[in-house]
DNA sequence: AATGAATGAGTGTTCATTCAT
DNA sequence: AATGAATGAACACTCATTCAT
């Protein structure tokens, strides 16, 4: 947005915190934009109004500053697929919740989530450091989702057997709603899909009769 | 005189056919490993057995040469979408015959499916020309399911209601599938896990009574 | 020497061997010049009338052009040093022949030489893999030359005690001359002044009597 | 009033005084061992415990700070140099009070010795003011020595003819001498040294008979 | 007196692309 | 039909240097 010329003007003395926290803003939402390896740091510099060095001062690199974001958003799905497996309630209760939280990060950063789900497909065939400790990240995601499904089988909620099967499908969901969402520029009401996406995860498409 | 000109221009044509074809080969599966930014056109070179300098011999560039590959997909995609709206079958029947058809093209070309896949997200916030002619590709491919799922809804196997969520979960489905296909390196059976999705579609997860 | 602007005139076929051989030498220049950090690929590629992406076909990287440069010569020195202890010869001739020889690169090859000898003072305290491999090559030379230099004692020609420190004092001397040698630009007439090199290492500057 | 303000700005210029020689220190010490270009300001702001941003309040720029530190060393030695052929002693006693002296400098400033050192061979085809100005110096240390030879061939003390011969002998003991010294790490004993280096420039080798 | 914060100007290196042969 | 040879335009990253505080 800020014209490369113009950045002169910035020279601020908001402190590191503060600075970090804006490039991080701003290399989210390029991420997200353009991908790793389609972002330069001149393109995250311009977004923030710092020029390319001032970056190096806060992040190692370019995969410091991706990996840091990454991570970010990571954790935060790790906690809530963490704690939706914990809570003292049963399961349909922590499955909502679960959803809600979820679907929430849409709202509250969704530059973070694109750039998150945008490295996936890299991550199945992992090559670089980056995608292997990606990997690693969704496959520990995954676990937990499958540990929730079988509490839900235990508690007779889901039908026996599949565990892998129904996270699939719950993921997929969760994944494909989000993908949607993003292309529909945050149009979409989340609270009201939540219900749906419940739905459909437990009912399915089908008659039922 | 004019035939052995013929003949030679068509042992040419053939001659040029062929290279064109290897190297969409090797293309589709560098892309696959490495992606789009990550694979270089002398990686395609290497990987076909010709210099990078034939390659634009048939190429435009290398945004051509991956959005040839990348319709190529797009287009088979297209066509199994639309043939399914349109077989003289019942619903259930067009439905099985799409998901097989989807996922065979898993066994037959995953390098060219991993490089239209990991191209999606970015297609969301389209940019670029490349990924505006993507988005334009999904929303075709996702009205095709939609319409699949009305004419579901219209013989009664499905729920009244949210064709655009049915859709919304197949497609989930079937994505969430092929990423786990690919994770797993093409471990997974893919005639076993037709059923599989098919009934997660209809039923969902829950336990119906 | 050529101007930057006049790059693209230089696009003549000339041969793979010819290029390297070109910037090898246009490389000598500068680092001679220069030093290794002093020089940039900007000023090797002006010196050779290539690009600086036309060096990197040739070689791998700016290390890669420096270190083929400093072991040729170094292996040449070796070489000669080798060969002064094999040769058939009383000690007195294969001194003369090893300071001849050694004498003569200056004229063959100045700008290799002095690049070579201005990286030893940095290899002294050897940190990059550079300076070790270096370091490794100096002690090599100067392990020979002390075998010379034993010889030499064992024929009763030098004085007894002592191989290392009279080591020292010809590769001192020889050093010496050879900065000398580049500081008056070459004037200095290189046979008559092996004379004087031996005079001095075996009689010293002293009076004697 | 005026008292205090005075015994404040001694305090200050002590301070300030301090400071200076705390960086070259640093300095000295880093230049040693990564050289001039290897070397980072932050490097010597980290050995020196100040800001890169303090130094620059004590010298202008980076050139400064190491042509100070050159100068420095240059200066002890023309000291030393200049003084060998003033005092009244004869030229073997004032040979080696010249050798002794230069020699110590290895021990009490190795890293501005090192330095000094380095940099000489640039300075053969001299470019930049830098390398100039060391041009010059080195010049300077060569006409002493020669005048120091010429006395020694008046004294008849050395052989007729060839004192600038003499001096390059001498010099490239020395340098050899320093080399050595510093890639043993100091480990070699400088004063028994100095009787060798001694001996060696004025009886050579040979065998003399 | 000292520094935290910032940047302009490079530097090595890569890569898509061109073109004469 | 095919390529060897070459480069312009970027890109990630570094570093000497400045300046408000």
């Amino acid at each position: 947005m800020a014209e490369v010329g113009a950045r002169k003007k910035l020279r601020q003395r908001r402190g590191a915190d503060h600075a970090r926290d804006v490039i991080l803003d701003a290399a989210a939402s390029v991420f997200a934009q353009k991908g790793y390896y389609g972002t330069t740091m001149e393109d995250v510099a311009v977004a923030s109004g710092y020029s390319p060095a001032a970056i190096y001062k806060y992040f190692k690199n370019k995969d410091d500053l991706f990996s840091r974001l990454w991570n970010t958003m990571a954790d935060r799905l790790q906690e809530i697929f963490d704690e939706s497996t914990r809570l003292p309630m049963p399961f349909a209760m922590r499955l909502r919740w679960m959803v809600t939280r979820a679907s929430q990060l849409l709202e509250t950063s969704p530059n973070l989530l694109v750039a998150f789900i945008a490295q996936r497909p890299y991550a199945a065939r992992a090559r670089s450091n980056l995608e292997k400790q990606a990997l690693r990240h969704y496959r520990s995601h995954q676990a937990r989702i499958i540990e929730l499904m079988e509490s839900g089988i235990a508690e007779g909620v889901l039908r026996e057997g599949g565990a892998a099967d129904y996270a699939l499908l719950l993921i997929g969901l969760l994944y494909e709603f989000a993908h949607r969402w993003v292309s529909e520029d945050g149009q979409i009401d989340v609270r009201q899909s939540v219900d749906r996406i419940i739905e459909l995860f437990l009912r399915g498409a089908g008659h039922g009769s």
